[in-house]
DNA sequence: CGGGCAGGTTAACAGCGTTAAATTAACAGT
DNA sequence: ACTGTTAATTTAACGCTGTTAACCTGCCCG
């Protein structure tokens, strides 16, 4: 039936990629329910058990499908920074924002890759970390090296703002945006996608983000205490 | 076999409540796979479809267990603060800490709460919200009107703090503590518990929410721009 | 020609959530 | 006491899931 060439030396075989392609679509409609072995199976004319010749189990076909969706991610945040000035605080904000978009548009990968794990947490290379954490350090590393930002260590910087950023998408991905917007009247009154609203309230972030809780007479003096 | 007593006017029935500490102990056990309507019915001495009897479907079962999980949320995370005097922003600190212990202690809770919807998202009212948020908002709001806070609007600078927790909360959840370990290497060498590790980082944190990013020089003068 | 192997098939297993129908027991009414 | 009703539970079954075992088919190489 199906011209089966594979020898082709630096081609993978053309059946995998249609499964991953099949299992990426599935994901996309119906979420991680909706991929089943016997689904994606169907859908590239295939029986079910023709995909273990292929991959292990349906983890790691699942598991190739969301890194592969992550890939994209490095390469995303850039984009979203890369005619900011370098060392500009100003990049933080459109690094966070690209953040929440990214995850948005991907949803399904991240609550996968946020919910899925076993026991065995998986390495932080595998995380948005791969991607997203080298992007974030260097924006840290290079705006502490202009003075723009206090000096510390940046693990922990950018751990502070990653947190701040996905804490954000998490709360917002698992609670009812409307009602949110009920007890938090602020900004966003006639927004209505969950995108924008997420971003919107990030931007409410700025001010927190550079200056602190502290009242503004207060501030950089109370450093001591 | 059993009594079947129930007719007793304000006790909820006994088969009930067996359920859902059957549902609630496999849960702990082996996580949300572990918790099957078959497991849970033979490890109190009854048919699966008895279940059916009590509940609509496994979904409104879990959704009990966990409603009940987080119901002592509320008089956990207050215990935690209420020794500390009211207004002052050592009980940020002190609640972020219990957030983190809380969710610790109650990862399978956790998870499925902000894993499993699936589409249509709970009201904040069903996530840690309910309790969490409004203890959070007490603190908040009391900060400001002790001037120990800058004045904002306290729902936004409510949902900054709790982004803050409980990102980094999911982020440990999901990857490997020690890679993490690896790359920021700052206070944490010889912690081996992951909540203890987390609690050490979010204690890193607490300069950079009392003073913000921005250096300690340039600080609070910076307002306007 | 023959072996080996990649790629695929069908059949089957154990488990899942869930439904339908039948059963048992207790209670209420006449 | 007989009857009807209802609560609580059972057994049987359906369709789905991931996965395994065994078998087939055709290509390539010696």
């Amino acid at each position: 039936m199906a011209e089966p060439r594979l020898a082709e030396p630096g081609r993978t075989c053309d059946t995998e990629d249609a499964i991953l392609a099949a299992a990426r679509d599935l994901l996309a409609e119906g979420g991680l329910e909706a991929l089943s072995m016997r689904a994606v199976a169907s859908r590239i004319g295939l029986s079910a058990t023709a995909i273990y010749h292929w991959f292990d189990s349906k983890e790691t076909l699942v598991d190739r499908v969301v890194t592969h969706g992550f890939e994209r991610s490095e390469a995303y945040l850039w984009k979203a920074i890369d005619h900011l000035p370098a060392g500009s605080i100003e990049r933080f904000a459109a690094l966070g924002e690209a953040y929440i978009r990214f995850a948005m548009e991907n949803r399904q990968y991240f609550k996968i890759i946020f919910a899925i794990q076993p026991d065995a947490p998986r390495q932080i290379d595998d995380v948005p970390g791969k991607g997203g954490y080298r992007v974030l350090r260097r924006c840290v590393v290079e705006a502490m090296e202009a003075g723009n930002i206090r000096k510390a260590d940046p693990d922990v910087v950018v751990l502070y703002l990653w947190s701040l950023v996905h804490g954000l998408v998490t709360i917002f991905m698992a609670c009812d945006p409307a009602a949110m917007l009920a007890e938090a009247e602020a900004c966003c009154s006639e927004i209505e996608d969950v995108g924008d609203l997420t971003i919107g309230l990030f931007q409410h972030f700025r001010v927190l983000m550079r200056e602190g809780l502290l009242p503004s007479g207060a501030g950089a003096a109370a450093s001591g205490s």
